[in-house]
RNA sequence: GGUCGCGUAGCUCAGCUGGAUAGAGCAUCUGCCUUCUAAGCAGACGGUCACAGGUUCGAAUCCUGUCGCGAUCACCA
């Protein structure tokens, strides 16, 4: 449609002026204004030296002579309003209807894959709101690309070596006494973040005791006792020492339990799992290699580095003094690993907005070492989460508990629906999951409507709305449809009258006609929150309608079935929507 | 200090490939439950788009500078 007018107007130009132009840019008619597209002249009539207003009229009876849609135009200063036929617009909705895949071409076969990386957690403590931001953002981008047609490999990286591993291990075996998840009925990844609590106290008073004998504070820092410990673990650990080895398998099964348990509630997974244990040595390996073909290059005191200033960066350590890789050397063969692994052609990592740099070294030195993906990774990157008193600080004792969180937005949800007296005659388990679908759905459409760029304010307190601009909000709305269609019975299923559409109709029509552009965009962007606020704008117009037009109590019956037809379609619409944004959405509530 | 990002209503956020009078929700106030679910609808109030220049028919949007906030520049991950 937007494809025909184009043309229609360059044709104008080149009969009505001998004017050849690039093709126009509409745009959607203000409210305030009679019509549906508008093309603003302007730009044209600079080379024309005309008259805007003339050039406009001129161009608009060209249009309405020459293309069925157009039904009429205005003129108001430089902008052409056009009128486009009503007919369209539920012809529109009569194809639609039987359109499965929002209006994409349907899964090429021989399309490579792309892979997305999200979560990535250390397996010393829980997942906090930072992760839930981040798993939001990388499940629902995930799905908006399956849905342009694009196949997707979701994974994570898993942290599971490290400094951070073996304090919780070694505060688990010395003041543990033998606690598990079993016995304590903790979640496995809080009571390793508990050890992991535990060991910082115990460093803490330690520097403390170090200090008051009168060593210097950095001193102190560096000789405390627990922590000659953890790093004799560290070592032990990398010499495969068969009893830390043990301990680490089990404390990290732990830890996978409770994580495993926190994605099902929050309703993500994964394709594939990395661990940081099985791809550091591939680093080393091609760090190597590129430092024998003098890629890199090596210190005095034998540790490797890469070179990027002419770049405009700086030098980047890839090898310590003694071998050891670090956390650029990890990425390095992960990203290598995943291009063998799998038929991948490109490859986005979610991770925060800290890391920007990280990831601009990253990709430059994939380059240098000649892969030729190197151009095809994208770094996915996300504003911190931030409260009310400042940033989440886990030494503080201000982090948020994705676990925690996700309990109390359901305890919310539940209290909200006890007092509004919805849900009678449902059993138990089936309020149950209502309530947890509606505060799940309020706490991701809050998270994902917001531009991933941009830091967020979580208010824990506050929590978060149920009425206007939110998840609960739309949920409501596509309950109530259901609730139409229940009642409508076999008029759902009638085929479709042409009748005379109310501004409103149109309005709602407009906007379901936008949804594949904005699952383009969203892909495009890497901003789910446009699918957020498309949704959101689609349920205003369609209850504004509502409100005005009892949808069941029409008098004529094709008036009855469109609108029921409509109704149906937003629903449709909303759930499709919803799904792209990883929110559930209910039957009834 | 270098680099990157952000600054829109009291609060939380849209709008940013330049277009018409700057948009929502929350909060405050006014109406609407005998009509398909009031977690709703209609309306009022609320703005120097951080500030100053520039580009042009036109700037919240693009450019430059200033201020404020944040991140990063680790042999942490």
């Amino acid at each position: 449609m937007e494809k025909i007018l184009q043309n229609k107007i360059q044709e104008a130009f080149k009969v009505l002026y001998d004017l050849d132009i690039p093709s126009p840019e509409l745009q959607a008619t203000r409210k305030d204004f009679e019509g549906d597209v508008t093309l603003v002249v302007f730009p044209y009539v600079k080379q024309l030296k005309k008259n805007p207003k003339e050039v406009a009229e001129k161009i608009g009876a060209y249009l309405k002579e020459n293309v069925d849609e157009v039904a009429d135009f205005n003129v108001v200063g430089g902008f052409l309003n056009l009128v486009i036929d009503p007919a369209y617009y539920v012809n529109f909705l009569k194809n639609i209807y039987q359109d499965e895949h929002f209006g994409f071409t349907p899964v090429d076969e021989e399309k490579k894959a792309l892979m997305v990386e999200y979560s990535s957690p250390n397996t010393n403590k829980p997942l906090h709101l930072g992760h839930i931001r981040n798993n939001l953002l990388g499940h629902s981008i995930s799905e908006i690309y399956k849905a342009t047609g694009k196949p997707v490999i979701k994974t994570q990286i898993i942290n599971d070596r490290g400094i951070h591993i073996c304090k919780s291990m070694l505060a688990w075996q010395k003041f543990g006494d033998g606690e598990t998840p079993q016995s304590s009925g903790m979640k496995g990844d809080h009571l390793a973040g508990k050890y992991y609590v535990k060991f910082d106290q115990v460093y803490k008073q330690q520097v403390k005791d170090l200090q008051e004998k009168g060593l210097s504070e950095e001193d102190a820092k560096k000789e405390a006792p627990i922590l000659l410990e953890a790093q004799e673990m560290l070592r032990k650990w990398e010499a495969k020492d068969p009893e830390v080895m043990s301990l680490w398998k089990k404390m990290n099964a732990w830890v996978y339990d409770g994580f495993n348990e926190t994605y099902q509630n929050l309703g993500v997974n994964f394709d594939k799992n990395y661990y940081e244990s099985e791809t550091y040595l591939l680093g080393k390996k091609v760090v190597e290699e590129g430092l024998k073909k003098g890629i890199f290059y090596q210190k005095e005191d034998g540790s490797v580095w890469a070179d990027l200033s002419d770049e405009g960066l700086d030098e980047k350590l890839l090898l310590r003094a003694d071998g050891t890789s670090v956390y650029m050397t990890q990425d390095i063969g992960t990203a290598i690993k995943r291009f063998q692994d799998f038929d991948i052609d490109s490859h986005i990592y979610v991770v925060g907005n800290e890391q920007d740099y990280h990831f601009q070294v990253l990709f430059l030195i994939l380059k240098k070492l000649g892969y030729d993906w190197a151009d095809k990774l994208y770094h996915l990157s996300y504003g911190m989460v931030e409260l009310p008193h400042g940033k989440m600080k886990s030494r503080e004792g201000t982090v948020v508990d994705a676990d925690d969180l996700m309990q109390e937005m359901t305890r919310t949800a539940r209290e909200i629906s006890q007092e509004l007296g919805k849900l009678e005659g449902y059993s138990e388990e089936e309020k149950e999951r209502l309530y947890r679908i509606i505060g799940l759905g309020a706490l991701k459409y809050y998270i994902l409507k917001v531009d991933p760029k941009r830091t967020i304010l979580f208010d824990p307190k506050k929590s978060i709305d149920f009425q206007g601009n939110t998840g609960p909000f739309i949920q409501y709305t596509y309950a109530r449809i259901q609730s139409i269609l229940r009642k409508a019975g076999d008029l759902v299923h009638q085929d479709f009258v042409q009748i005379e559409l109310n501004p409103k109709e149109k309005e709602v029509i407009k906007q379901l006609t936008l949804f594949p552009q904005i699952i383009a965009a969203a892909a495009e962007q890497q901003n789910p929150g446009l699918i957020a606020n498309y949704t959101y704008d689609l349920v205003k117009l369609y209850n504004s309608f509502y409100q005005s037009v009892p949808i069941l109590a029409a008098d004529n019956e094709a008036d009855k079935i469109f609108r029921v037809k409509l109704s149906k379609k937003v629903g449709e619409t909303i759930k499709n929507a919803f799904k792209l944004l990883g929110i559930e959405v209910p039957e009834r509530m």
